[in-house]
DNA sequence: GATTGTGGTAACCTTAAAGTAACGATTATG
DNA sequence: CATAATCGTTACTTTAAGGTTACCACAATC
C-alpha cells in the first residue's frame, strides 16, 4: 500500500491554487477575456470589489505572469489591463469549471 | 461597448471556486482519486492538516456532493471516503492546473 | 483496571484576506 | 481657485479560515 506523504509545498496543483484561488482572481481573468481593459472598466464590471483589493490582486497577477499592465502617459492617467498567453492558458480551464458547475448544480434563483 | 456588472453571486466559475478553492480540498480530492481511503490514512498523506480541518473539509464535500462516506460498523470505528461521479469529473480539470503549472513554473527546489 | 486504536467533537487562539474611508498626483475646465 | 477625472496609496477594522490542545465513545487486549 502506498503510505508516501503528500507534500504539499512541492504540489502544482497546490501552487496553482494559491495562485488563482482568490475570492476575485478568477473573476479578473474571466473578465479580461481577450481584451485589453482599462482599471476603472474591470472595477465597474466586478461591482462589488474595492479598488483597493483590485489594484493588490492585479499587482500580484502581474507577478506571476497572468496580467500585463500598460500605463499610459496620459492625464487623467489610463492603465489598461490584459491577459499574457500564460494568463490566456487559464480561460480553457476557468471554462470547465464552468461546465462543471452547470452540469451539476441546478442554477439558483436568488430574490 | 459592454459595461454590464458581473453578477458574482450567480456565476458558476465563482461558485465553483468557492467550491473548490480552499487551501486543502483539492489536496484531498487529489488524494482520493479514484480509491476508497480510511479517514487515518488520508489524514496521513497530507501531514500537515489537523484532523479538525480534515473532518471539516470532508463534511463540506460530502454536502456538495463531491465526496461519498461510507461507515462501518466495527470498532474502532473505520470509515472510508471516496470520489462520488461528480467529484470524479474535477480530476481532469485538476490535472489541467498541474500541468499548466509545471508549464509556465519552473521548478523550485527548497531546502 | 489501564492501555491501545479509530474517528471524531468542543473551546479557544492565530493569521491571512478582505473591506472601509480618507487622501495624493496632475492637468483641463469653468 | 474649486471641481472633475483617473489610478492609485495608507491606515485602520472586520471577517473567515485554519491551527492547537484536550477530550469522548467503545471494544479488545494485557
Amino acid at each position: 500500500m502506498n503510505t508516501d506523504v503528500f507534500l504539499c509545498s512541492n504540489c502544482p496543483m497546490t501552487r496553482t491554487m494559491a495562485t488563482l484561488g482568490s475570492k476575485w482572481k478568477p473573476i479578473i481573468i474571466y473578465t479580461l477575456g481577450k481584451k485589453s481593459v482599462r482599471f476603472g472598466m474591470i472595477h465597474a464590471k466586478m461591482g462589488l470589489i474595492s479598488r483597493k483589493v483590485l489594484t493588490q490582486q492585479l499587482v500580484e497577477l502581474e507577478e506571476d505572469g497572468i496580467v500585463a499592465r500598460q500605463a499610459f502617459k496620459e492625464l487623467p492617467p489610463r492603465v489598461e489591463y490584459s491577459l499574457t498567453p500564460k494568463g490566456l492558458e487559464l480561460l480553457p480551464i476557468l471554462n470547465m469549471m464552468t461546465k462543471w458547475n452547470l452540469k451539476h448544480n441546478p442554477t439558483v434563483e436568488e430574490g
